[in-house]
RNA sequence: UCCUCAGUAGCUCAAUGGUAGAGCAUUCGGCUGUUAACCGAAGGGUUGUAGGUUCGAGUCCUACCUGAGGAGCCA
């Protein structure tokens, strides 16, 4: 058996005429009497192969000839340029291990044919399998790691933060609460930028890549109560420079996808033209004009009241790629917003609403770096000051203009992969009525 | 939390208030180029739960449970 050497499927092609074995999984499997077409994925692809009964010992044809759906097995052969097959290659068969056959009693659940998204969630350790899913996943690993290369090139430093936080920012009825020892009450991150503030004092520029936790009972086809997010943090930085970074991050992330997932994009059936597009520069509106579109578009927006999501839509339909709105009232707005110097009743914060309805995918903006305001800001919110101390030495030793952003990964992930759910962008997906598996 | 819709075989779905069915999956048989392969046969059901109306309920009514879509809120 040591004359056939590993290898993965994904580099079939340049292993044409070697005596080569795969090991895998059974994918589907089409027999006609004396011929067997079964196709094997092993992770980095799928391949058919074919098996000839008058060309193979007569237990190993029978054995292959009576797999059942994802069993595990070593197919051992010689690869072959085939235009007939998908991928363009497939492997004619001289020998095969089965490693673990799924028995007959408790076949697969999951079959070629259609099935509903209640039942998938529920097998989703399986449905992960899935030719579909392995493409939203496998993009979904390129733009973090499109994320992480941006960042680390662009003389960012990750400095990841606490999990486990003290009640603070943005009131209590959306965070988790977690019993932490004796007497005390702590609760799962909704945002790690208080932390990133910190950070970049001492960094310079800053990001945390890491989990966050919503409780809100939101049930929509953007929503997941455990999501993943990045936040970069800049000192010495305005608004402008937020802007500037965050289209930068997304025409990088775009553009990585489109070089080396274009496999990935067309199992997925993605409009690439939509994603080329995604260029700079991105069109930039205020709020006032964001305002002045809507109303024109018939939306019942007034002055003063955030986007809804069809709003959002609405926005996003007026341009080819994504827009960013700055400068929001600054009462919709979180009371670590710097307001404009001019006009404070606006404050300098920016959202991107991604292209084609998707949404917003970043939110962030300039914070407040004078004390005194800070300190007005906290009271005005009814927050406890005592709570704040930390934040507002910030602003005591060696305050200076700052500001950075958040990017939820799954909406990125959704929008890139063209999607209809955020569900599907993650392996295992918290949502308001789903925990397991 | 609110609004709308849906729960029937392992899965996807049919079934005028009148004997619960098909395709896929599984098993058996057939087929040397199949592409969600195909052809023949078999097994597989407390119609989400609890009440009610009716001679008779998968179907009509009420409550509950579970899920889906949307709203609000957000990334």
């Amino acid at each position: 058996m040591s004359d056939y050497r590993r290898i993965t499927i994904a580099s079939a092609g340049q292993h044409t005429g070697e005596p080569v074995e795969i090991a895998g999984w059974l994918y589907n499997l089409r027999k006609s009497g004396k011929i067997i077409f079964p196709i094997i994925r092993d992770g980095s692809g799928t391949i058919q192969c074919v098996g000839v009964k008058a060309q193979l010992p007569e237990d190993v044809f029978e054995a292959l000839k009576n797999l059942t759906q994802e069993s595990s097995v070593i197919i051992r052969g010689k690869m072959r340029a085939e235009a007939r097959a998908q991928g363009g290659y497939e492997m004619d068969i001289e020998g095969a291990e089965i490693v673990q056959r799924v028995s007959e009693e408790h076949p697969y659940p999951i079959t070629p044919k259609e099935h509903g998204v209640e039942f998938l969630f529920d097998q989703r350790h399986l449905h992960l399998r899935s030719r579909r899913q392995h493409a939203i996943l496998k993009i979904r690993h390129e733009i973090i790691k499109a994320v992480r290369d941006y960042f680390d090139s662009n003389g960012f430093t990750l400095v990841d933060c606490p999990i486990f936080t003290p009640a603070a920012c943005e009131g209590t009825t959306t965070l988790f609460e977690v019993d932490y020892f004796e007497d005390e009450k702590v609760y799962l991150t909704q945002s790690g930028q208080l932390y990133n503030e910190a950070t970049a004092a001492a960094f310079g520029k800053t990001y945390c890549f890491g989990p966050t936790f919503r409780a809100e009972k939101s049930k929509t086809r953007r929503h997941l109560t455990e999501f993943w997010m990045v936040e970069p943090e800049m000192a010495y930085a305005d608004l402008e420079d937020v802007k500037r970074v965050a289209e930068e991050l997304i025409v990088f992330m775009v553009g990585r996808v489109l070089e080396n997932r274009k496999t990935e994009l067309a199992t997925l059936e993605r409009d690439i033209t939509k994603l080329e597009a995604i260029k700079s520069p991105f069109p930039r509106i205020s709020y006032d004009e964001a305002v002045e579109i809507l109303k024109r578009k018939g939306s019942e927006i007034e002055w003063g009241g955030d986007f809804g999501g069809t709003d959002e839509t609405l926005l996003s339909e007026e341009f080819d790629r994504p827009v960013m709105v700055d400068r929001y009232p600054a009462a919709v707005k979180a009371f670590y917003f710097q307001p404009a110097p001019e006009r404070p009743e606006v404050a300098l914060g920016v959202d991107v609403l991604a292209s084609e309805g998707y949404g917003e995918v970043i939110g962030g903006g300039q914070r407040v770096h004078d004390y005194d305001l800070l300190v007005q800001r906290i009271k005005d919110h009814n927050l406890p000051p005592e709570a704040f101390q930390w934040y507002l030495d910030l602003r005591r030793f060696g305050s200076v203009p700052h500001g950075g952003f958040g990017m939820g990964i799954e909406r990125a992930v959704s929008w890139i992969c063209g999607l209809e759910h955020i569900r599907e962008t993650i392996a295992f997906p918290r949502m308001l009525y789903r925990t397991r598996p």
